[in-house]
DNA sequence: GGCGAATCGTTAGTATGCTAACGAATTCAG
DNA sequence: CTGAATTCGTTAGCATACTAACGATTCGCC
């Protein structure tokens, strides 16, 4: 009764699969403070050759900026970053590291990659290969604009580009 | 330079593809009123044969108990689902289905079905029960219980059994 | 039978995401 | 140059998840 897979349980499938590994990385990294929300911001952050401004971290992490506002007001609040406005334009705000961000980034990486490899461990490199194409051509099929055809100001953060 | 994967980023792609999933399935839904965690919560009812209590729900869907308590008071609220006390354990109480709920089950089912078959349609029988293989050994995967070996009372709702 | 342990549902508090709506600043059309 | 449109960050309000802590009830062991 194996060879039969439950294709209507893909979508049950891939969500708790992203659940689970979202928890466990949560949890590695809460001892620091850090939740994956948290860590995924400082890391761009620190990825970052220049500051940039809100809307543009928005947009890397693929998130709202409402949704980005409140997570930076966390990550102020705990010390790990700053907001400066912008000298040339007045409505725009940069943000940096602070002390403690900078002491930490390199653990945050560290321990994703550590994760990575210890899940994907006894996945052979073509199954790896396969899996990517198809969640990818999947992602890309459900982030189509469906019905909807009015170009509606900034919509959609969009698909984050990596980490 | 499209042969070489960008392994890295499988974390975020899961999430990414998770994330785009559900909020589609949403998208679609949201006409009748309900977002993925309420169907997903009625379709489980529907498939119950008998009444079952909130902790039977919580498990079967995936989450903690908490959080299926305001779960329902939402769908008290709209009137899809009732809670009654059980009579054989006045701790228990068992959810029922309303006149509502009952005509829309039909239209959740066949709105994530079509949902599947289109986002799955150009991915090969093959590619798919490889990408359900490597999902499921990841989740299993994380989450085993790592560092902490103690009985901690009901913890972690373990994985969905199905939908 | 009766008392401690376990179970069920709940509240409280927090984190992370969303949309809608807005004020302030900038940019662009005319 | 000036008024309309756009952009940036913010607040308000909601949805969905979590953990911690609790009352009420039931179960299990003596």
């Amino acid at each position: 009764m194996a060879p039969k897979i439950d294709i209507e349980a893909f979508g049950p499938l891939l969500h708790g699969t992203a659940r689970a590994w979202r928890m466990k990385l949560d949890e590695r990294l809460k001892p620091l403070g850090l939740s994956q929300a948290k860590w995924r911001t400082l890391l761009h952050l620190s990825l970052a050759e220049q500051p940039i401004t809100q809307t543009e971290i928005a947009m890397r992490l693929g998130i709202e900026e409402p949704t980005l506002v409140t997570l930076l007001h966390r990550l102020e609040r705990g010390g790990w970053v700053a907001r400066k406005n912008a000298a040339h334009d007045r409505r725009c705000k940069t943000v940096h590291l602070g002390r403690r961000a900078h002491r930490v980034i390199k653990e945050i990486t560290v321990a994703a990659n550590k994760l990575r490899r210890e899940l994907l461990a006894d996945i052979s490199p073509g199954e790896l290969r396969t899996c990517v194409r198809v969640l990818q051509r999947v992602r890309d099929k459900a982030e189509e604009k469906s019905t909807n055809g009015r170009a509606n100001g900034r919509r959609m953060a969009s698909r984050n580009g990596k980490h």
